[in-house]
DNA sequence: CTCATCTCAGGGCGACTGAGATAT
DNA sequence: CATATCTCAGTCTCCCTGAGATGA
């Protein structure tokens, strides 16, 4: 007699929310012991995949607040897994590179990622994953423009 | 040059994440004029369909935090879309009911809501959402397990 | 005694706003 | 001048924990 409503269960909003529930301890679970969380793993891929970018352009491209990425800048060249340092074409700008070991450390969050991803998608076939990355992908794309 | 990387665009985790934000923001803006959220639009739903009941099988329906009920509910009491009344038959509880103001209320808000929806789910063709609302139904209902 | 329910106090994260300093 | 960047201070919602009081 637990189980929710036929209402909310055919509500796009609501089953968002609910699987990105488990989405966030899954991948918190999977990061805790590196002492990082979503943010600070979504900041390096853009920086490994896009290299060293401004922070405006990292927040840009993360969909992180403006305000939010400076704080994670912070942590992660506290650890030393990324550098800040002034742009000489544009002295507004902060240059954020990923250093060796801000590499290193994202090609093991990369496998964590992944576990958290099997285990979240657990009961779907692969068939199913790709159907839902891509549905997820189209909304996410036309809410970002 | 602003996209998001091919790797987080790839990722469920951070999709789902993505996608709940403009999610709750629309949701939000539909609301907004009513002095509600979505947790009160969760919990009317449910004490629609189901009747009255306790506060622990309200949080239990709804995945809303024991904690967080309680609070809710003394927000709709405030604005009697809701009585809390002591179970007779297990003083331990609060009962807790549609109010005929609540009902009318909800009636409202489901509008609201479906027009939230629709504006969240406009890229996608009627049957995709369909597609999209059966496969988050069956990540939400294995992790509530 | 054990267990469930209600309540309160409070932590932590993430999304967001406003404002100021600096530079283009 | 308007615009863009970085930073700080602080708000709000939501998810969650721990603990106490009451009663089944």
């Amino acid at each position: 007699m637990d189980d929710a409503p036929e209402r909310l269960q055919r509500l796009p909003s609501w089953l968002l929310n609910q699987a990105a529930i488990p989405a966030n301890r899954l991948v918190a679970e999977a990061f805790g012991a590196a002492g990082l969380r979503r943010h600070h793993y979504a900041m390096l891929t853009v920086l490994a995949e896009g290299g060293p970018s401004s922070q405006a352009e990292l927040g840009r491209r993360t969909m992180i607040d403006r305000s939010d990425v400076v704080a994670a800048v912070d942590e992660l060249a506290e650890q030393r897994l990324v550098v800040r340092a002034a742009d000489p074409a544009d002295r507004r700008r902060n240059v954020i590179s990923l250093t060796a070991a801000g590499t290193r450390r994202l090609r093991e969050l990369d496998a964590l990622v992944d576990g958290a991803q099997a285990q979240l998608l657990a009961p779907l076939a692969a068939r199913e994953r790709k159907q839902l990355v891509a549905l997820l992908r189209r909304v996410v794309a036309h809410h970002r423009a």
